[in-house]
DNA sequence: TTGAAATTGAAAACCACTTTCAAAAAGACC
DNA sequence: GGTCTTTTTGAAAGTGGTTTTCAATTTCAA
């Protein structure tokens, strides 16, 4: 099993160098807690918690502001499921979507290329150009349909 | 072209009286004017400066309380497209997914019987029983293309 | 080592709701 | 019609998740 998360600290040293941005030991510790297997959907709060364990004086801002920019580097996705707080996941190699349980928040990813093609069928027969898409399908899981 | 705002109007009334409530003009006004054609989908900001025109002294509050009372009603939808603010539609009489335009935010509604065939078997594959679903296909309509 | 520029933590601001509360309106029953 | 209980209203305050501000601190190129 890889454990690429000195690749992924690497690359945003590139980034944040080629950007005149600086490298601080809070950045450090929230990437490598970010990137740390296994692949998750985090809330900031979460990603918070973890850090301080580590470095308790890290603040929320700090987290957020690091989060963001690992967003705009490309290196993570921001998700909105629902309502409340956004989920924060490495962005990984392909395209997924998401199966999530409304019961306990268990959250499946999936692939279907099929669902892509005929996505992009009806986005031509609209006259459209493509940039992304969202797709979430809720439900319960096997667990909690026992339940 | 059948102009429903009657029957609508009729249902929410019957609605209403079945569960205790009261019918005020300040609901004859919003409801009047969300389900007056064309179908769309409105910010509560929207339908507010809209029923001021009416009746000035309508508030905020009651706008949101009666909305909520029609998605209670079954009578409307609220869609949290993006991050921004919720959007409110009529319910129909069918099912639909929306194709929204990132420039000039124009929605188109489709219908894909294959994907939803599809997504039931990613759904089943996975364990999980399913309640609803979110597919929102973003990207640049024909107009803002051109642009 | 210096110093301009970026970053930090704490706190305040922001924004889209959501709830509270006292006054007003609805409508069931005379 | 009038009476009375319940619901609804507008204004304002509260909420929760972010987002920004700002003075002090840290980074890092020179
Ligand atoms: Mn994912
Ligand atoms: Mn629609
Ligand atoms: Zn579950
Ligand atoms: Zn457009």
């Amino acid at each position: 099993m890889p454990h690429r998360k000195p690749d992924k600290v690497a690359q945003l040293q590139k980034y944040i160098a080629s950007h005149g941005l600086k490298w601080t030991s809070q950045r450090s510790v929230i990437v490598n807690r970010f990137f740390a297997p296994p692949h998750r959907h985090y809330r900031l709060e979460e990603i918070l918690e973890k850090c301080r364990r580590e470095d308790a004086s890290i603040s929320y801002a700090t987290v957020y502001r690091t989060l963001i920019m690992l967003v705009e580097a490309g290196m993570a996705y921001q998700r909105h499921f629902g309502k409340g707080q956004s989920l924060f996941e490495p962005s990984g190699s392909h395209h997924h979507d998401h199966l999530i349980c409304t019961d306990c928040g268990a959250i499946v990813e999936f692939e279907n290329q099929t669902i892509e093609k005929i996505q992009e069928m009806v986005v031509k027969k609209h006259g459209f150009k493509l940039t992304h898409h969202k797709m979430e399908l809720y439900g319960l899981c096997a667990k909690c349909q026992k339940k």
